[in-house]
DNA sequence: ACAAAATTAGACAGTCTTGTCTAATTCGTC
DNA sequence: GACGAATTAGACAAGACTGTCTAATTTTGT
């Protein structure tokens, strides 16, 4: 097929092009329509690619939807690995550097696509594959929260935190900026930048007031530094 | 109801009572299997009862999957709220009765049968059926999370808190007792009681860090207090 | 005990899906 | 341009599932 002529054919892709393909419509059908509800056909039409070289490169279901999880997984840490090197180990403004650090967290690697599709797929079929998920939650929860703790545990050496347990204070931490978004991630909804930036603002100034050194960021005193919706 | 002679022979149950069965054994099916891998053969069968009965309670596969969520949606609701009401308004020893009401909260609401199944049909159903979730959110979410801030604004008037948003802090507080907990929801699985009293005493000390009046539960101070895992 | 209502097992048609197969077409590469 | 590999559309068998129907049995209310 050369160069589409007309606006509606597209250019050929490759081999690896096509595989490509098909394991992203294959996340997407899956996260909407579960395992069993996922249709192969529905993935062949969403990818621009026959039925029988889904079979091709893929030789069944199942080794499609392992296909699927390993792919997120991986492009996921990743993701959260090169986040992580923007923490701010020499802040300049605490708390201001780790509000924009959580919204980095969110914005590439919880909110994004990859992050929201691979959080379904866990909470679907992590009971139908516990070695896979297993493998996940190894190299996934297991390497990026100590890898946050150590930078945590960065910033509390160097003085501006006063924190016991490195490990803790990173859940938390995770936990806090994500504390008002739980409701949209139930839904599978994409929340808005708004409500992102207030949880973690929010989040991240409880944190402070937590494990901060000084005073300045204390509940008491930042009445009038509320986050206006 | 007459006692059952062999012990492998159930009594009968009446009308209602299998009812019951049937929208038991369907939450359990469609929580494992997803809605598309949910077989009424086998609801009928995990429920005692032929397929035509399912049929005759509930129209059909839909109708059986609404009624299944109301069902759950009700009793969790009324579960959190009778929790709620526990809370400790008049707190002696306030780190203590925080982690108190953490632990019934964690253990009768979000960790319990029904918190499970309900939280997994959300996640893996909630866009497929947009006004049957809009509804659990205005009534689960929405209406709990103001009844715990008003609970939180109550100890904060007495002076026993800090706190500036009740509502913010309702969520952190939530977000905080369950941090520790995250993987284990992902996975579907039940944390063990250590693991539950683990994070609810991380989160309440920490939510007391940065919400209590006096300083003796700051972090700073607590270094001998640390839970032992 | 009797009549009405509910329940049961099983058969059944209709539909859908998976995975295979084939024959024709297109692509990458020399 | 030509050859081998990849892709395509479509047919196909085998199996699973939903929802209906029937006839027999059991339960419930009176």
């Amino acid at each position: 097929m050369k160069i589409g002529v007309s606006p509606d054919t597209f250019p050929p892709r490759s081999h690896e092009a096509k595989r490509n393909s098909v394991v992203e419509a294959a996340a997407s059908v899956f996260c909407r329509e579960g395992f069993a509800g996922a249709n192969i056909d529905l993935i062949a039409a969403e990818a621009g690619v026959s039925r029988q070289t889904v079979y091709n490169h893929h030789r069944d279901k199942e080794k499609l939807f392992v296909a699927v999880v390993r792919d997120l997984t991986e492009r996921c840490n990743a993701g959260i690995f090169a986040t992580i090197a923007t923490f701010p180990d020499q802040p300049v403004n605490l708390e201001a550097d780790l509000i924009g650090f959580a919204m980095r967290m969110n914005r590439n690697c919880i909110c994004n696509r990859d992050g929201r599709f691979l959080r379904k797929l866990i909470q679907t079929e992590g009971e139908r594959y516990p070695e896979l998920f297993a493998e996940w939650r190894e190299q996934g929860p297991g390497r990026t929260w100590s890898a946050l703790a150590a930078r945590f545990a960065r910033l509390a050496y160097a003085g501006h935190l006063a924190i016991e347990d490195p490990d803790v204070a990173a859940r938390q931490f995770l936990a806090l900026i994500n504390a008002e978004l739980q409701t949209s991630f139930m839904l599978g909804a994409i929340p808005e930048d708004e409500e992102v930036l207030q949880s973690a603002t929010n989040g991240v100034r409880t944190f402070l007031s937590a494990f901060g050194r000084q005073k300045s960021a204390s509940h008491t005193a930042r009445k009038s530094a509320l986050v206006s919706a």
